[in-house]
RNA sequence: GGGCCUGUAGCUCAAUUGGUUAGAGCAGAGCGCUCAUAACGCUUUGGUUGGGGGUUCGAGUCCCUCCGGGCCUACCA
């Protein structure tokens, strides 16, 4: 037994996410939870909502709200529909939380005292009519190279070249198309990650095993150009966590906020202490998953991410944690392995929220049960490349592996053994070379399973989990029940006897990827052993004869072909 | 422009890191079964591994080059 810290990257507050942001951090995050626990580790699965910066003001002003109120709904959204997912968190905090504002404000003043911090004087382009000072990508103007109108303040799109906002010809403010702007002199904080860059190279070096796209991401940023450079970790807005503080070893730092991306991550540790808190337990209860020096020099902390978020994951939060420890008196937990995923496109282009092109999480839900998604979604999770949805493709996977392949199984070894023996396990018979050799491929086939499924290889993983409920109806064909029910009841008995607690053995294995099916096949079977199998013969004994069970509804209902067309047009965005 | 990833059967993906005849699932074809959601099982068709060149006893894998797709490039997060 393992003490097992796992985070996924956490969801923007600005809206409802879609299917691929939810399957490159919280769903595969999720899986691994529920694996972990199901093989009896101890588990802390964090995640939370990442509600500060310019977009949530946005937002929260197209909503008509204060940036609070938006934010706290849309907290309450985003957690119901993780609840719909299935997504075990052990506790879903939020960024703009009291934990995180304390505890940002702490880090940073570490990192103050650490010589990591410095004061620098820039100027940034504010507009009077949005009352605010407008990041680089909300600038829009004339490209003075190429004459493209619609280019943003750090690149055109058009030509791709790299722009200052200063360079637009005819600048206007992307939210309000203000022309009103005007640049100004402001102070901000920067964080001097470049003075670690050599650490941090070392400690990049020093992880086995971590997927090439993360380790390449984190390589790039370190050793292109002149090396890391430093970043602002501050922002001129409102709503975050404010620079200017009791104890702060900065002055001047009034109406300015610590820049998203510096709290963020560390919302992972202040959500932690928010389930603390919740739960009304002491602090030394969350220390224990983030301090060494309190508990936590034997927790594997992993990372689940998708790659756009690995430059922060990789380098400036572990900046920030070994900053904070520059005299050996804070240490805390450093990530042991970063699980990061590509993208996850929508049938030939990307999913796109201002085009309603795509399926969310909330539309996902009213169309089918959950199950559907979390197993089409981890079963093509784009690991080593971008994957693509199409409905055609997921009607077919679906269908075949979760109805055809798991689900008729479930139905035909139930009704089969109504029929002839009642809802009850049949007694009699006994097990011979057949059913032995079941077990011994079941055996085989769990610890390639569990293999795969330590080494957080998703569809490898979904795979062998299919391969597995195979070999149920592989046996079933041959030891054919039906036939021996004529000349031998005894023997049918025991191959049935057999097959249903198969079918526990599944719901069992099966739980991470499908928790709700996996919940309703128990409860059919009226068995609450979910004990993870560590010897399949006595797996495969769970329910005795004479265990009352019933049939089960049929667990997963065929997509058909006019849903699937009906669909495909109503996600097309082309309305 | 620079960097990284990627291209394998009609489709979605493997290939133990250079090692025998490139494998699975789906789709297609044939056969079997009749318990089951017209489900299941068995057999089977299908490949110049994007093109070309090179290194090697041996290349899907390494090198060069060309073509295609994608991502990142530090103020969206």
């Amino acid at each position: 037994m393992a003490r097992i810290l796992i985070t996924s990257a956490l969801p923007y507050i600005n809206g409802i996410k879609h299917l691929g942001n939810l399957v490159g951090s919280q769903l595969p995050a999720d899986l691994y939870a529920r694996y972990a626990r199901a093989r009896g580790h101890e588990v802390m699965f964090i995640c939370a909502t990442d509600e500060h910066g310019t977009p949530a003001e946005i937002a929260a002003a197209k909503a008509g709200q204060p940036v609070a109120e938006y934010c706290a709904a849309m907290h309450e959204v985003q957690g119901e529909l993780a609840r719909g997912f299935g997504l075990s968190f052990d506790h879903f905090g939020r960024s703009s939380s009291a934990r995180n504002h304390a505890l940002t404000q702490h880090l940073a003043a570490r990192l103050g005292a650490a010589g990591l911090i410095e004061e620098v004087s820039e100027k940034q382009v504010y507009s009077h009519t949005d009352g605010r000072f407008l990041p680089d990508r909300y600038i829009e103007g004339t490209c003075p190279n190429c004459g493209y109108e619609r280019a943003r303040g750090d690149q055109c799109e058009e030509c791709t070249k790299q722009l200052d906002p200063t360079d637009l010809i005819n600048p206007r403010s992307a939210i309000s198309g203000a022309t009103d702007l005007e640049v100004r002199e402001t102070r901000h904080l920067y964080l001097r990650q470049s003075k670690l860059r050599d650490t941090l190279d070392q400690w990049i070096d020093s992880q086995k095993g971590w997927p090439v796209l993360t380790t390449s991401i984190a390589k790039k940023w370190l050793h292109d150009g002149d090396g890391l450079q430093d970043r602002g970790i501050t922002r001129d807005l409102d709503w975050g966590v404010p620079v200017q503080f009791e104890g702060a070893p900065w002055g001047g730092m009034d109406g300015k906020v610590f820049y998203v991306w510096f709290d963020a991550p560390i919302e992972y540790i202040a959500a932690t202490a928010e389930w603390a808190d919740a739960l009304g337990k002491p602090d030394s209860e969350w220390r224990r998953w983030w301090r060494m020096d309190e508990g936590a020099e034997d927790v594997r902390y992993v990372q689940f991410m998708g790659k756009d978020n690995v430059p922060f994951h990789t380098l400036s939060f572990p900046a920030t944690l070994i900053g904070a420890n520059f005299d050996g008196a804070e240490p805390w937990k450093m990530v042991d392995y970063i699980k990061s995923f590509n993208y996850l496109n929508y049938d030939g282009g990307q999913f796109s929220t201002s085009l309603g092109r795509g399926v969310f999480m909330d539309q996902a839900l009213a169309l089918l049960p959950s199950d559907y998604w979390r197993w089409w979604l981890l079963s093509h999770a784009p690991e080593n490349s971008d994957s693509e949805f199409t409905w055609e493709n997921f009607q077919a996977s679906v269908n075949k592996d979760l109805a055809d392949v798991l689900g008729n199984l479930v139905s035909r070894v139930t009704k089969f053994c109504r029929s002839k023996f009642g809802e009850m396990v049949p007694e009699g018979g006994s097990y011979g070379a057949r059913e032995q050799q079941l077990i011994d491929d079941l055996t085989r086939g769990l610890t390639s399973y569990q293999n795969v499924m330590d080494g957080m290889m998703v569809r490898r993983s979904a795979q062998d989990l299919r391969a597995l409920w195979v070999l149920g109806n592989e046996y079933l064909q041959e030891a054919a029940p039906w036939s021996a029910f004529k000349t031998d009841p005894e023997q049918a008995a025991a191959q049935i006897r057999l097959a249903l607690n198969l079918i526990r053995f599944y719901a069992v294995i099966s739980q991470p990827f499908i928790p709700d099916a996996s919940a309703r096949i128990m409860a059919a079977l009226r068995c609450d052993d979910w004990s993870w199998p560590e010897d399949m013969a006595q797996a495969l004994g769970v329910l005795p004869a004479g265990h009352v069970f019933e049939v089960p509804d049929v667990l997963f209902a065929k997509i058909t072909d006019e849903q699937r067309i009906e669909w495909e047009a109503q996600f097309s965005g082309k309305n």
